[in-house]
DNA sequence: TCAACGATTCATGAGTAGTTGAAATATGGA
DNA sequence: TCCATATTTCAACTACTCATGAATCGTTGA
């Protein structure tokens, strides 16, 4: 990821209402919800709703397809891993102390490293 | 981290010179830099400067800290390290698919879990 | 105590993002 | 074809963020 696209991501999740829907998205995977679905969630009338799911779309992290009279929504999960990859490898440089506060393995895994 | 928190983090890191800054300090650890030493790398005016320290610091981003009559500023590297948990953990609740855009083990790590 | 230096604050203006409600577009079914 | 549903677009307004330069504050050394 480029640091024109982190930006654009950082930008889009620096809202209450489009983190919450992205928060929404991911435990979704790809079978996603429809703009409705979504709007039953987060409590904001559908002009709103449609600007920031838009705003999400323009910053690639979520997609959008349309199944009959719906429009479904879906987390880019690996462009957001990608933003996460960015923050800690570029923009931090891989630092331990930033790492160690985040680093994610497998809840058996053992290899003690960092 | 909070959400709120995490809010605000995004929000200061979503403008170029700000993640230039923090891009800046993070290998400096606690040594950090003055103000004056961070206005000769990012090319923006003093008070500026000064404004952009002032958001990365409200944000809980860098430390400020006055030496004689400069002011030396460090990147706060595990609240840092917190935001990335955050979006990691909580707001993708661990995804494994965006977990595995950015897991960082060490360079000899061979656990294989992800 | 005064001048120089390092950094911050303030006032102002421009630009951008956010919100609202009404109108428009697209699709599916009667 | 016409209507209902789902969603987006538009226009107008508000509010916030960003940038600039001048003024101010705090510290050091002559």
């Amino acid at each position: 990821m480029e640091q024109a696209q982190a930006l654009g991501a950082l930008s889009a999740l620096a809202h209450e209402t489009r983190l919450q829907i992205v928060r929404l998205l991911v435990p979704c995977g790809q079978s996603g919800l429809s703009a409705g679905e979504i709007g039953a969630h987060v409590a904001c009338s559908a002009s709103r709703l449609s600007f920031h799911l838009s705003s999400l779309e323009q910053a690639g992290l979520i997609a959008a397809r349309r199944e009959g009279r719906r429009v479904i929504y879906s987390a880019r999960r690996r462009r957001i891993g990608g933003l996460i990859h960015y923050l800690l490898n570029d923009c931090c440089a891989g630092d331990r102390t930033v790492g160690e506060m985040c680093r994610l393995h497998a809840p058996d895994c053992n290899c003690g490293c960092g």
